[in-house]
DNA sequence: ATTCTAGTTGCAACTGAGTATCAATAGCCA
DNA sequence: TGGCTATTGATACTCAGTTGCAACTAGAAT
């Protein structure tokens, strides 16, 4: 599942500069590579998007900038269930948090949004005085088609 | 928050072996490790009291007992916001799942059982046509203690 | 425009969790 | 008891992510 692309673009950009951070040559290149992205990529993949764009670029330029997107709240880290590794993905903070679903068997990522979700965060921080910053719903599973053709493995 | 210690012990060793999988020495030691855990461990600290009993087993093994009973179900790994680095802590799978709650100033874990959750659960089911295995909630934000001690850092 | 400097980068070396290989070992069943 | 096969331990490896440090540069001050 795509990721729904509704933010205006720069606004990356436009927040670290708000909060007074050098917007260096480097900076500008990861966050148009993680605005842009259509699918939940991973550091490794970012860099090489990046060094499209840019060749004079490196690795642990990418794993500082996302340090910083993530200590900033604007890009979440997922895990997704671990599916491929150890490797963690990243996507743009959405306006309305969402749980990532994780095909076990095709390896497929759904992404859905409710109500519930939404009144349960409500109920965490009324009943447990706890103060949300950041959420992580993954469900692992198996999904609508690979459960018809439930034949092989 | 210590975990609740609800389950009979030799639980596991008995799940494994009506399943017709080999008790060895090295699984009933680490089985009994993890089944008496008052906190998640993670596979480092779980090799540290495994060898306290039985000094003759190898990090490996642990790695490949928790990895048994991961695909097996009989336990859940959890990340608990990556506040300790990449490493992964394991519970006995309990028989309702809950919710972790990460105290990102003063690293506490709490747990939290809900009725929303299970009904969300249930809604996944149902809209996305998705039979759940396992899910994983996970919460970063501040404890009610370190919200009201609300000074430094 | 030039200078200054603290924040930032690239490189290389490192860490640490987890995995692969394979010979040796030991459950468990007949 | 013997034998088959799953399991183990030792070693070496992979790979994501981090650290230390000298060189660089964004952006503010002049």
């Amino acid at each position: 599942m795509p990721l729904p692309q509704t933010e205006t673009p720069g606004r990356l950009q436009a927040e670290l500069m708000s909060r007074g951070l050098r917007m260096t040559r480097q900076r500008r290149t990861i966050l148009s590579v993680v605005e842009t992205a259509q699918q939940h990529l991973d550091a490794s993949q970012i860099l090489r998007r990046a060094r499209k764009m840019d060749s004079r670029i490196d690795r642990v330029t990418v794993y500082r900038t996302l340090g910083l997107l993530k200590r900033h709240g604007l890009i979440d880290e997922l895990d997704l269930m671990h599916l491929k590794g150890e490797k963690h993905f990243y996507e743009r903070r959405p306006q309305r948090d969402h749980i990532h679903m994780a095909c076990l068997r095709c390896g497929k990522i759904a992404e859905f949004e409710s109500d519930l979700f939404d009144r349960l965060k409500g109920q965490i921080q009324r009943e447990c005085q706890f103060h949300i910053i950041v959420t992580r719903l993954e469900v692992g599973g198996y999904c609508s088609q690979c459960r018809s053709s439930a034949t092989s493995n």
